[in-house]
DNA sequence: TTAATAGTGTCTATGAGACATTATCGG
DNA sequence: CCGATAATGTCTCATAGACACTATTAA
């Protein structure tokens, strides 16, 4: 119980070597996976990419969220690691991204202890269509998860990832993050309005948003067939606004 | 590229072992540390635990957050893992548990790329004097952290952790799980102060509490040089009960 | 002119902040 | 009685919710 007890024993060694003096025993896989949203098609998608079948493969032909093993070489720490996940599968390189928590147990992938961290990224629908990996497929949500059967246990991460921006949506500026470059106040109560799945008071949601430090509005119009709406975008240092309140009482 | 992206490839092994197939590749570290949170002496402490001093062994003597490995034998889950830890130090079965998150990189640990899923707990003074292990110390937070300096990046985590919780008592009824079986309404409210670092108003605390699912009035009072005041316990049912809005507009 | 959507204003309800007032104990 | 703390009440203010109303474009 001494060495192993507190991080502690046992001599420096790299990798999964099987060094005598304290680290030779069996380590967890690890890996990092990504759950990756935008708006598309007037909702809420979300990227899953679909798993090979050779080998021992697991799940082969399953849908799953974008990650894979954390590579000691490549990834010079978790966030690292996720950015460059996220990188591969849709070439975006500056999106919102965000911990959304770890799952780790003896059994949700058949080659044994694992423990994968899951991030979750907002991404805006034009970067969304722009460099997508050839194995990499969007699906709108339905409900809390998604049509497809996921493999590991990356229903219950989806399903995490979706109550945590529905939740935050509630009472912070993350949906803006889902917008282009230039958007309308009301575009942008309609990404609110997908995301939450159900309807905003359109003068409370523009007294909020317009009070908030995060938008400026642009020297530009969105015309259409009607009055034409002023272009907003997003105030250069944006970090994420948190509001006093959510948008109404939970019941 | 082929096996080890996507959680792919590879024949199924168990451990760290040097297996042909796809998982022949060095695996980090993976760890599981608990920030416990405890009210001692009118103050917000934080138990943390003395480092060992043999062979190898990072950070002699220094002081750190409760944790260690995973041990892909004894441990389910990471929950269980936190779960094991917080027990082997305090004693307590059934704290309040979360998930703060996950530090993970190729320095933070001399010994090789590592990852420590980091939890927070949050239990009552009076398990806290317990069954304490005899490594183990409480010590009052200042600020965002601790007088000690902390091995490998516990620091950090403290402060992500201490951060966490004063946002969350803004809006949720976390403070509830550092009281005793019973407990007044001031005493609540003075917990919420000791947290928040500030005080709080009377009417609109009380208010708040009462209106919440959260506590109901037992037949005793709290007696004492003046007035009584009523106990309360905590309701069965006792998940944390999130408030829509936060306690003041912060600045 | 009309249809459609953008944007503003008005009224109400809720709950926090500030602070005064009353209640109930021991001494 | 007094000191101390518990508990309640009153007033104001900010903001969400509901919804009416005005504004500006294309056709």
């Amino acid at each position: 119980m001494a060495g192993r007890q507190g991080q502690g024993g046992g001599t420096p060694s790299k990798g999964q070597g099987r060094d005598p003096a304290g680290l030779d025993f069996p380590r967890p896989l690890t890996t990092v996976d990504v759950v990756i949203f935008t708006i598309r098609l007037d909702a809420l998608q979300v990227l899953l990419v679909r798993r090979g079948h050779g080998d021992g493969e697991p799940f082969p032909d399953a849908f799953a969220l974008p990650g894979g093993f954390v590579d000691v070489d490549k990834d010079a720490d978790l966030d690292a690691c996720a950015r460059r996940k996220l990188a591969e599968k849709t070439g975006v390189v500056s999106p919102y991204l965000e911990q959304l928590g770890s799952w780790g147990s003896a059994h949700r992938d058949p080659r044994g202890w694992s423990a994968t961290h899951a991030y979750f990224a907002l991404i805006p629908a034009s970067a969304a269509e722009a460099a997508l990996a050839a194995d990499a497929q969007w699906f709108p949500l339905a409900g809390l998860g998604v049509t497809p059967k996921l493999a590991f246990d990356h229903a219950e991460i989806l399903q995490a990832a979706v109550q945590r921006l529905r939740n935050k949506v509630e009472y912070t500026s993350l949906p803006a993050y889902l917008m282009p470059e230039e958007f309308t106040l009301p575009e942008l109560q309609r990404t609110y309005e997908i995301v939450l799945d159900r309807p905003l008071e359109k003068s409370a949601f523009r007294t909020r948003m317009l009070s908030a430090d995060l938008i400026e509005p642009i020297e530009k119009m969105r015309k259409g067939p009607n009055r034409p709406a002023q272009l907003y975008r997003l105030k250069p240092a944006a970090t994420p606004v948190y509001f006093a309140r959510t948008f109404n009482a939970p019941e």
